[in-house]
DNA sequence: TGAAATGTTGGGGCG
DNA sequence: ACGCCCCAACATTTC
């Protein structure tokens, strides 16, 4: 049996500025670099046409063609992580194991359990910060704990930033390290029961030129002025190091929302009851609706209300809507028609390309109120005023809802100010309430 | 990264 | 010339 060190890829699909394979091949051992397709993550996915799944597999592939020009290959296996494990160990003469930090509650029980089964047959599990800038408790108040309010974390953020921790890992250096093999077959999608999605995926190329312009332009969802990286950050085909030094030199506010990625992730390791809980518990005591059918036409984009229309059939179409939009879908679901915040957070869930627990969690909880440095609860969006303000011309509404000239657009679900009177008093009520 | 309600100011029409 | 009223524009407060 070979001597080998495995480098364990998971949101960091890329060779280049990768901080776990950087130490991984520096190591004494060859490396082999594998991919698991994880059954407790794919079997919970009820849409066999998910995106993500063939984002992923295209990723692997050029990962796959860049290691057979190196002589090695991806290893990629479709099960359990543990399972995976234990048939590494028994195919190598494992030394090392190494992968990229995960803050995710799954990710952190899943890495655990991993953790224990390597320690037990002496093999060390080794691993590190790549997804984020700072991560976890290295940007703290100065009592010592981790902020919960976002512009003194963010200062105390830029203050801490040394050019350091925007460098890339030269893994190029060692790639010549990867364990040598015969490229290795991949698993077809169909023999994991899905199927190709045909839609083209946002290019990992950073615009400079987007950047540039993107604190004048970001908030209009008919003009290309956001970067579209967000799924290239979520599986960690771009470096956010690298991402961070454009920003840096480029544009501050799009540093600030590199800021806010790190701030929700750092949230989740921290408070980690927010995947299921209110991070403000008074929230929980809201008694929503939750009227199913008010709950279908959302999905569906069938309120009666254009730009929130526009934006959850932008949504269902293509796996993405424009941030703006998805401040205003949120505002509406939890405000107007008063349903659980955790319902809008599931659907997201299931449809953003760009789907980032932290990130969406934090998010949603903001639109609603309820979370760490929030919008106040009476800070209700109006879809009218929105749309005048940041789509004039309605060229966003008339893209995804071409219909909306005629006379055949249906009522709105619910009317405005009634609407709104309605969620100040439940909110109202629920916040007078003691806990 | 809000919007509505309420308050203040000042120009202009008009007797 | 002056006071009064109207109201748009802006500012502040409130939800």
């Amino acid at each position: 049996m070979d001597s080998v060190a495995i480098f364990w890829f998971r949101r960091d699909l890329r060779l280049h500025d990768n901080a776990g394979l950087y130490h991984a091949l520096k190591g004494a051992y060859p490396v082999v670099p594998i991919f698991i397709f994880d059954r407790n993550i794919l079997d919970e996915l009820d849409d066999k046409h998910d995106r993500r799944v063939t984002f992923i597999y295209q990723a692997l592939e050029e990962l796959q063609a860049q290691l057979v020009k190196l002589e090695s290959s991806l290893e990629v296996y479709y099960g359990f992580p543990l399972q995976v494990f234990q048939q590494l160990t028994g195919k190598y003469n494992v030394k090392a194991v190494f992968t990229n930090h995960d803050y995710e509650p799954y990710a952190r029980t899943r890495d655990q359990q991993i953790a224990e089964f390597l320690q037990n047959k002496g093999i060390p599990f080794c691993t590190y910060k790549d997804q984020c800038i700072f991560e976890k408790q290295e940007i703290l108040s100065n009592t010592g704990l981790p902020y919960s309010v976002f512009t003194p974390y963010s200062k105390k953020w830029l203050a801490q930033l040394t050019p350091k921790h925007l460098e890339s890992y030269p893994t190029e250096s060692y790639w010549s390290n990867f364990y040598k093999q015969p490229a290795q077959k991949i698993i077809s999608l169909a023999e994991m029961g899905f199927v190709k999605t045909e839609q083209n995926f946002p290019s990992k190329a950073i615009r400079e030129d987007i950047l540039k312009n993107y604190a004048e332009k970001r908030n209009y969802p008919a003009v290309e002025g956001t970067s579209r990286l967000g799924v290239h950050l979520r599986f960690g085909t771009v470096s956010i190091r690298e991402l961070g030094r454009k920003a840096q030199s480029l544009n501050q506010t799009f540093l600030n929302e590199l800021i806010w990625r790190d701030f929700y992730m750092m949230i989740l390791w921290n408070f980690p009851h927010v995947v299921s809980r209110a991070f403000k518990k008074e929230y929980d005591l809201i008694e929503w609706r939750n009227n199913e059918e008010e709950f279908a036409r959302w999905c569906e984009g069938k309120t009666g209300y254009p730009i929130v229309d526009a934006g959850m059939r932008e949504l269902n179409a293509t796996g993405y809507m424009h941030n703006r939009v998805r401040m205003i879908v949120a505002s509406f679901l939890t405000k107007h028609l008063l349903i659980d915040w955790r319902w809008g957070e599931a659907y997201f869930a299931k449809k953003l390309l760009d789907f980032d627990l932290a990130a969406n969690n934090g998010g949603w909880q903001w639109a609603s109120g309820s979370g760490c440095d929030a919008a106040p609860y009476f800070r209700i969006f109006n879809p009218a005023e929105q749309t005048k303000k940041f789509d004039p011309q309605l060229q966003y509404i008339k893209k995804w809802v071409p219909e909306f000239a005629d006379f055949s657009y249906p009522k709105p679900i619910v009317e405005h100010a009634f609407a709104r009177n309605r969620a100040l008093e439940t909110y109202k009520k629920a916040l007078s309430k003691k806990v």
